[in-house]
DNA sequence: CTTAGGG
DNA sequence: CCCTAAG
């Protein structure tokens, strides 16, 4: 009796959909087995050069004085110069080198510049009145990089990094496209020298990542590449139109361009997502899942509006199944973005001023190309030797966590140790040549076309994190996904609070960022502050060094151990209480109302896809308390009070779909049975 | 990955 | 919200 008066309630006439599940089977992908046995390639080799410069920088001091012929490398055939590693360790040493990016300033520098931008945007979003950025370009241009230094405001910042965002990389459009040319495999007269290698990175959203916790003395990395196709970076930004930091309101109703967004960004980052989740528990993740992707076409059926007529729905799952792999993908958004650069560690001290070099640390490179100055034709030697000089090998992006109390010393040490792991872990040197990997190794350089006579400039060289060791860490999106703008870059370094326990998430206490551009002339490291979603696009003009995070984007940052010292530190951070809001009940009533109790997963597709924050689990949690607030008396309720209608309706599909559910059980007993 | 439930 | 067992 109770359950038709009920039903009356809000399901008059309703006609229960009964569509057939997809067999989860069918969603399930049987691949999970992963490569995660790569081998180390050139572990040794790497692990040379890490050791030499290592060496190199504790016993250089001033003199940028380049390495020679590294052990391991061209030593045969060619000759190589590895002026830095990891760092660029001085453009202007080599004459001939920078006689070549001189010469192709027109083009190189712009390229640079934009990924001097990237850089900035990435670790400067935040008010930079006063940041101080080296422009390597200009350093190498003039020879004198430790003094040119160019200021860029604030303003300058901004526009760069909207620009970025953008996709476009304005006024540098031009390179850029250049470069993205040869990466496809168009060769751009202009572009030669560096280009191949930041174009590469540029393009390559995905990030490699190490993850470096420091809290409890924790170290933790994680390397995560993830090639992307080049565009997708600007386009991982979410450009999510007009929806409210939470998605609350807006959970509703505008899929489409929702949609949209999900659909790119997950296109993002994938490989290592699953691969770290894998390897790593659940619990150190702490991203909302992305539901899978659907399909445009969807959203006009998908329109949560309740209505007797509802389009065949059914459909929706199949079709979604097949057209669209789920991801859970980081979420792009920063996810793509969110990387956070340390090259400097091993360069050291000298390399200040170089803190932006021209290596394009472009993050969202999964690998760090380096920027590998194409010799000019005119660099050729007598003999047969090819004479490469690699400018710098830009390291796998690192993450790091660090407690605010911790020391500058503790930093610098955890970087270290990070760096030094990320070496030790083994990296694998790649060698591409217009922006095309080569496999081959067995070729020669001369019939892979690296030859004294061949303008070198398509090739590069990448480091990449030897995968037996690394996840790749597709950074999940932030929870709290930035409307339009979250394709800037972004990172977290957030301080664990849970180490905290004086200042947990209650405390009010966000985490601070360290917006590090000039904090120290050895470490570039660059920090860049989460932009936060409330906040979106404004800079913080005063924001200069240290940023706050509003506790509300505290949320939990992906954090991988390898090293089982830190045991504690893997705890992660409780993700941040976002109470649901009366919008978003009410999205969640009216989905269940449609979709019943069990399907979950379609209630966060359909009503909350663009919540980033709410994942399938947290619905079916939240409308088991709906389920208990609505028993309850109103005394007893807390929180923002829900509206009774509300809560009746919560009662009425919550009795009704217990029917149903009943009723197919038995049916199905019955069925067995009958049989 | 999803569900369903307990904590 | 988290964690997990099941499927």
């Amino acid at each position: 009796m109770v359950l038709q008066k009920r039903l009356e309630y809000g399901f008059n006439g309703y006609q229960m959909p009964s569509m057939p599940r997809a067999s989860r089977s069918a969603r399930r992908s049987s691949m999970r087995k992963n490569v995660e046995n790569n081998q180390l390639c050139a572990f040794e080799l790497l692990a040379t050069v890490a050791g030499k410069l290592l060496q190199e920088r504790e016993s250089s001091s001033s003199s940028n004085v380049s390495m020679r012929t590294p052990p391991g490398i061209g030593k045969d055939v060619s000759k190589q110069e590895i002026k830095g590693v990891v760092k660029n360790v001085n453009p202007v040493k080599v004459e001939q080198f920078d006689q070549v990016h001189c010469d192709d300033n027109a083009s190189t520098s712009s390229l640079s510049l934009q990924a001097h931008h990237k850089d900035l945007a990435l670790s400067a979003p935040h008010g930079l009145d006063e940041s101080i950025i080296t422009n390597p370009y200009r350093s190498e241009k003039f020879g004198c990089h430790d003094d040119t230094v160019s200021t860029v405001s604030g303003n300058t910042i901004g526009k760069l990094y909207d620009g970025i965002d953008n996709e476009g990389y304005p006024g540098l459009n031009k390179s850029y496209e250049g470069d993205v040319g040869i990466v496809e495999g168009k060769m751009e007269p202009e572009s030669r020298g560096i280009s191949s290698t930041p174009k590469r990175t540029m393009s390559d959203p995905c990030i490699s990542g190490n993850f470096v916790n420091m809290g409890n003395s924790s170290l933790k990395v994680l390397l995560c590449r993830d090639p992307l196709p080049h565009g997708s970076f600007s386009q991982s930004c979410d450009r999510m139109k007009g929806t409210s930091q939470d998605g609350d309101d807006n959970s509703f109703g505008c899929n489409q361009t929702r949609t949209m967004n999900s659909k790119t960004l997950r296109t993002l980052p994938r490989i290592g997502d699953r691969r770290i989740r894998k390897l790593f528990a659940s619990k150190y993740w702490r991203v909302a899942p992305n539901l899978k992707e659907r399909e445009l076409s969807n959203d006009g059926d998908m329109k949560p509006f309740f209505s007797h007529k509802r389009p065949f729905y059914t459909r929706e799952r199949s079709h979604r199944n097949f057209t669209l792999k789920r991801r859970r993908t980081f979420e792009p958004s920063l996810a793509a973005t969110s990387y956070r650069r340390i090259d400097s560690e091993l360069s050291g001290p000298r390399i200040k001023g170089n803190a932006f070099g021209p290596k394009l640390t472009k993050h969202g490179g999964n690998v760090a190309l380096s920027s590998v100055s194409g010799p000019d034709s005119s660099f050729n030697s007598k003999d047969s030797q090819v004479k490469l000089s690699i400018k710098s090998f830009k390291i796998p992006e690192l993450f790091i966590e660090i407690p605010e109390n911790a020391t500058v010393g503790s930093l610098k040490r955890t970087v270290k140790e990070a760096v030094t792991a990320i070496l030790e872990g083994g990296l694998c040197v790649g060698v591409l040549i217009q922006g095309k990997k080569v496999k081959d190794d067995a070729k020669t350089l001369l019939q892979t076309g690296i030859c004294k006579d061949n303008k070198l400039d398509g090739l590069g060289f990448e480091l990449e994190p030897n995968s037996t060791n690394l996840s790749p860490l597709c950074s999940e999106t932030l929870p709290f996904l930035l409307p339009c703008d979250s394709s800037r870059a972004q990172s977290r370094y957030s301080a664990m609070s849970a180490l905290n326990p004086g200042t947990s998430d209650s405390s009010l206490n966000p985490p601070e960022m360290i917006t590090n551009t000039e904090t120290s002339s050895e470490t570039n490291l660059a920090l860049v502050p989460i932009p936060s979603d409330m906040s979106v696009d404004k800079l913080v003009p005063n924001s200069r060094a240290l940023v706050d995070v509003p506790s509300s984007n505290a949320e939990p940052l992906a954090v991988v151990s390898l090293h089982s010292k830190s045991k504690r530190a893997e705890l992660v951070q409780r993700r941040t209480r976002r109470p649901f809001s009366v919008s978003e009940v009410e999205a969640l009533v009216q989905a269940v109302e449609k979709l019943g109790t069990g399907r979950w997963r379609d209630v966060k597709i359909r009503s909350f896809d663009a919540a980033k924050h709410r994942t399938y689990v947290d619905l079916k949690d939240k409308w088991k308390t709906l389920v208990h607030t609505a028993r309850i008396s109103p005394q007893q309720r807390r929180g923002e009070p829900v509206p009774q209608e509300l809560l009746d309706r919560v009662l009425s599909a919550h009795a009704y779909w217990s029917h149903q559910q009943t009723k197919q059980q038995l049916s199905l007993q019955t069925d067995s049975l009958g049989i």
